[in-house]
DNA sequence: TCCTAAGCGAGACGGTACGTCTTGTCTTCCA
DNA sequence: TGGAAGACAAGACGTACCGTCTCGCTTAGGA
């Protein structure tokens, strides 16, 4: 039943090279000065056939990059699941999201990663409370915090070259997101 | 000493010039296509005197911006200060702030603070530790925790036109990064 | 002997659609700004079966016009024969010559038609001396002067949108080529 | 009192600048596979400030040319007035002219040079009628059969390459414009 | 009647030029 | 003498076409 006619591989392959060339050009030279030109030099890709496919040197990034970034298994009772695998996707795509370091690049895939995964951090919380569990903050903020303080770690672990392992970091981010600071440093009420 | 010169005076009235300009301009229309032409025209003022006094558009806006998004009293014992008069001075610069929203502007503008803001919350974490404070997770994994949830929650907030006040957002805040969701709604272990 | 293969049959229709298509377009908008995929999708024809058949647009254009825009009866011993047979093709060709002019398409088959009238009538005149008539100018600066004037004439006679009846423009012409202005206006010698 | 600025000058080196690079072009290759950035190269400037000066390449290469192709000595009582110098400027521009030959450059020209030289012409020609002169046929057609004719007769000496003196041009001219082909050859009436 | 070759539509593709836009530099003018 | 004005080089952008090509479908005409 495997209906891919021949015209949709040749599209297929023309999205890959496209991509290939783009991740090629990330890792010699910053994401902002990778011109439309010398994607399809590298990719021996005509101009035309590049606005037919996506719509910007953006639209390709974001096609290029690992659909998922954070990808949360979605049937557990707990409100932090574990971030191990996504540090680890992100160990995997090091080079790649390195060299991105810096350059608006960057920013526009963590826009995209950060959003895909307040929604899914919102969906899940609202489904945990829909069953019961109590929780007398809006889940809105306590998203936005989550994810905020995630995508900042992330990222900073990235540009430090990864100081410590993904099982490390989960911890870390997990006892800072349930307990907080408190156990710890405070000593004085709010 | 008043060594203020007519020259500088003239500088000063410059620069206000373009600040003002960009401003408006920022109130009319997406940052990005904010051409720099566009900020001459507005401020009558030439090509090359604007290169004379700032090296971007980017650095314009920087200047333009309230030097201060983040200001820390530093002399408290408690690890998360009152978060109040950020909120409060964001609500100030709401209609700026919320033109820049979507935009590289404000990416650039957050990108700036937040760096201020970890540096500061770095620093004072460090005096903490130094006057005996336990804090057994490494300073800057809790700096880089705190600022990424805390400008993302700022950034939503405007972006959702302050849905809570700035005394309301603070307790939240303080809360979540002091005691975490704990108490509230993890009944499993990790 | 008819020889005509069905096969033969549908490229001659391919053919009638694309001109036909060329047709309707030249009456719609400048011939420049008629694209060859305006074309194909006037005539539901595919881009190779196109290019199968004609080189070019312009190609099309030459294989739609009538094939003889001057069309001289070549016994007369006449050096300017009647061109009201011209002219009154011109005329029922009208709406689409008129629709070209201006544009490069005219230029183009003007350009071929003077070719063509300008062999007619150097062969004509060639005969003529060959016959014991005698010319004291060169046979082909007559038939460029004479081709020059009449492409000309009859091009502002379309412009103008046929001020004159074919038998008017006829006479004028051949007053003009036979007797020149000499008659009417020069009191002075050359 | 001269009034030009510096400003000025630098403008009209500028179009100088262009004007010879296009003319070198024309001497190496088709007037229409030279492209804009061809000009842009061989002059070493900017795209943007070629379309500061110019519409088009052919706007360029309109002002590239002699300003006036067809030149009336306007004062004389002569129907047809000595065309020798036009033919001696043609002659003098041979290599360019002779270079876009065949090309949309050199219809481009002649389309302007003519159009020129109609009105030169039909001015002159209703002058004379004004100041007494009898004529029996409409100057509009006497005006478009003469420059037709000169302008054919025109390309077609450049074409091949000159093979008359101007003078020589200039008599054949006159005499068929004035006298027509009657002496000659006709023996039979219209 | 079947089967094979040609005509054909569809449209992806590489390539080229276009005219627009913006940037940062540089030169000239003017107060 | 320093700021205003603006010409300029540079070069990326997205659009428009072009002519080539590959692919299957349809269909005619010979076996």
């Amino acid at each position: 039943m495997s209906e891919t006619k021949k015209t949709d591989r040749r599209m297929v392959r023309t999205q890959t090279q496209l991509r290939q060339a783009l991740h090629e050009l990330i890792l010699e030279k910053p994401y902002e000065r990778i011109s439309v030109q010398d994607i399809l030099d590298r990719a021996n890709i005509g101009r035309s056939t590049f606005y037919a496919h996506f719509q910007d040197k953006d639209d390709l990034l974001l096609n290029s990059l690992p659909e998922k970034i954070l990808n949360f298994e979605e049937n557990s009772q707990v409100l932090v699941p574990s971030l191990v695998p996504i540090f680890t996707h992100a160990q995997e795509n090091y080079r790649l999201l390195r060299a991105l370091m810096g350059s608006e690049g960057i920013a526009l895939t963590f826009k995209v990663g950060q959003k895909q995964a307040l929604h899914d951090w919102l969906t899940h919380i609202t489904r945990l409370q829909g069953e019961g569990m109590a929780l007398d903050l809006p889940p809105l903020v306590v998203a936005h915090y989550l994810t905020g303080a995630f995508a900042t770690l992330l990222r900073w672990w990235l540009d430090e070259k990864m100081p410590y392992t993904p099982e490390e970091m989960d911890v870390m981010f997990r006892r800072l997101a349930m307990q907080g600071l408190g156990d710890t440093a405070a000593r004085e009420a709010l």
